[in-house]
Formats: C-alpha cells, structure tokens, sequence
DNA sequence: GGCGTTTTCAAACAAATGTTTCCAACCACA
DNA sequence: TGTGGTTGGAAACATTTGTTTGAAAACGCC
C-alpha cells in the first residue's frame, strides 16, 4: 500500500461516492471510473472493497482520534491543577472544536458524519466493530469523562441521551445541503456549520439535563 | 394486486428484512425464501424491487397520515371548545402515540425511520420528493401547530431546533438494533421501543425548551 | 544499463442480482 | 362441465457485482 496518487485519488472519490449513495449502492467500477483509476486497483491496493471502505474511515478517524486524545489531556490537565470536575459544556465545546479542527477538505465534515451515520444505520457489519475496536478508546475516555461531568445520571439514561445527541448531529450535518436549501428558501438566512453548531450547543445541553423520564 | 395472501406475505416478510439489513443488501431471493413466495411473485404482484419498497412504505404512512390527521382533529376541537392554545407537550404526545399506534408488525417502525432517513440523507433524493408530495400536507399541518404552541421561538430557530429532534428520532429508531446490541451488552437490559420513546420524550422537550443561542 | 520489485492494465472469472418467459394450476362463472 | 382470466412456479435471461489473472509498464537501485 505505498505510492499515493493512486491510493489517494481511490479514497478521495470512494468517500465521496460512498457519502452520496450509501456503501452497497457504490460498486468498485463506479469509484475506479470517476477516479480514473483501472478496476484492479482497489483490490490490489485494499485487498477488498471492505477494507477499502474502512480505509475511508480511518482517514478520517486517526487525526481526529490523535487531536481528540491531546486536547482531553489538555482539558484534564488543567482541571487536575485546580482539582475541579470538567464541566459538562466544556467537554461538547472540547469536542465540537476537535470535529471541526480535522477537516482539511472543505466539505468532508458534511462527508464523513453521513459515512458515521451509515456506519450505524446499515447496521449489521464489519464496520461498527471496526471502528469500535480501532477507536474505541477516544470515544471510551470520552464518555467516562461525560460520566464523571453527570454524575446523576443513571449509565444506561446518559447512554441513550448521548446517541439521541449524536443522531441529532449526524442528521443536521450530513444532511447539511438540503437543511440549508429549506432553510434559506423559508427563512431567508444562510448559515453556516459554526452557526449551526452554535444553535445545536444549548440544545444539546439542555438535553443532557433534561428531567429523568417518569416525572 | 389482490389475493392477500401472497402479496401480504411478502410484504410482512420484506418489512422485516429491510429493518434489519437496509434495503440494497436485501435481495429479492431472500424475501421470497423466507416468505415461502416464487421469485417471480414479487415482480407479478408489484412490478419491481423499487415498487415493493415503496409499497411497504405506503403500507406504514396510510393508516398513519389518516390516524395523525384525525387526532390532530379531535386535539384541535378539544382545546378550541375552551379556546386554549395546544400545548407542545400534547403536540409531541400526541404524534409518539399515532406513531406508535401503527404499526401492526413489530418491525415497521423502524422500516419507516431507516427510510425517512434516507429520504432526507439525499441519497435518494426522489423519496423525499414522494413523500412530500403524496404526505406533506400531514407535516405542514403539525409544524404550524408546533408553531403556535412555541410562539416565544423565532420560526428559523424552531425549524432547526426540530430539525434536531428529527434526527434524534430517526437516528435511534432507525438503528434501533445496532444500538439496542451495545446497550443490553453494556448495561444488561434490553429497552423497548415505547420504552425508548418514553426516554427520549422529556430529552425532546427539554431541547424544545432551551434558551436561545448566546446568553 | 540491467534486474528485481512494484504498480498498472485489459480481460476474464464466478457468483449474485432483478427481471422475464412460458406453462401449469387454480378459480369464478356460464 | 367448459372457459377465460388470474395466480403460482421452474427455469432461463441479461446485467452487474467483487475478485482474480497474467502480462506489460514503470520504478528504484546497484
């Protein structure tokens, strides 16, 4: 797996063909044409079309991982000085900033919570114990600081309240084009990803605080 | 399109087999297989793969546009006896029971979610098209009754703020399993779907609810 | 320049897919 | 009972899929 034009040109175009119809719906000869790629190619390179699909993954999932990892050392060490607790709003705010730190192509952001939206909707697979086993640790940490910043939630509540979160990320922003068409077309505002993301943060809180259900 | 039983078995058979592998990895051989059909039934009795998905979508959104309306109605007319605005609570109360209603095999729902989401993701962008023009009418009506039971709410920021809610909802619903698998293995209990909305009512609420952007 | 390795390429492969065909079985109605 | 239209069924159809093959081309290095 060495020289890169080939590779590369294979990833960038599987990833943004694997966005707009889904993994199954993208056959190898759709990638290797649009890339102008020969068809063999992508077996030779990834073995197969599933490692290919999780190359794509990892393309993305490592510098996010690695830049995730260092800015929660930043956060807990600061915090270990002065010995408080990480407050709730920080860790979103942690995280918000690392997802949208990544990105060196303009629109993978879009492409890449569409692909970790069909990671979990096309359920059955290789790919959610892919990245689970691969990158399970940055999410793991993650949630036990979550844990540690609501400590009056029981596991299983904050469990489910955190994918109701993600879901609401996922969608708004993989479906970001259309939502964005709607909204300029009713609304007459265009906003942007950080707007948007400045709209979901009280949203978010406020979910994450909302009242135990039974009450 | 008639004799039912034939053509209900396969609509039965792929409605569940759609929820739980998504609709591309689903071959017609598998649904009639299991559904004990001729291959040739499903092309006989619908005309194509594309015909019986949607079909089985129909099949959820029918009685559902007709029972929402007719709850909208009876809502509408209660509180315009005593003049009183409908509160979001009753709104959002009101669609979880019609949604919940439905479905007469377990397994619909999520079928419903999976394709909205779709619908939305743009991947199949002609869905959205169907089911704006064959049940918008259904969601403009609710939306402005959300509108008038949020009037404190800017009408962009409502929409998005919905628009969150949205993705909650498809997002869990449609990846019920996937996330049902993590969360019995992680926390040891298996949640229903009434149980899942339950959880995610007052989270949806609370998001409703929450202040406004910069404060 | 020559040689071993890596990469590209056209072609073929086997398997799986949605769809169609053609005929038998069925069923209502005369 | 016979007849015409509807449904069921086995087989074949044409495509499309991911993958493999074997040879040509390009490359790196002594």
């Amino acid at each position: 797996m060495a020289q890169p034009d080939t590779v590369t040109r294979i990833l960038d175009t599987a990833e943004v063909l694997f966005a707009e119809r889904g993994f199954a719906e993208t056959s190898l000869r759709n990638i290797t044409s649009k890339a102008k790629v020969n068809l063999a190619a992508v077996n030779y390179h990834f073995g197969s079309k599933k490692s290919l699909i999780q190359a794509v993954f990892a393309r993305y999932l490592e510098p996010f991982s690695e830049r995730f990892h260092r800015a929660l050392d930043e956060l807990e060490a600061r915090h270990a000085r002065d010995g408080s607790e990480i407050p709730l709003e920080e860790l979103l705010e942690t995280m918000a900033r690392t997802v949208l730190e990544v990105p060196a192509e303009r629109d993978s952001l879009k492409v890449f919570m569409r692909l970790l939206g069909l990671a979990y909707s096309q359920a059955q697979g290789h790919l959610r114990g892919y990245i689970q086993s691969e990158y399970g640790d940055v999410f793991s940490r993650f949630t036990e600081l979550v844990r540690r910043a609501t400590p009056e939630l029981p596991d299983a509540e904050r469990f489910w309240r955190l994918h109701f979160i993600l879901g609401s990320v996922i969608f708004t922003l993989s479906g970001l084009d259309a939502l964005r068409d709607i909204a300029e077309h009713d609304y007459g505002e265009r906003v942007s990803v950080h707007e948007l993301i400045g709209r979901l943060r009280p949203v978010v809180v406020s979910a994450m605080q909302a009242p135990m259900p039974g009450a």
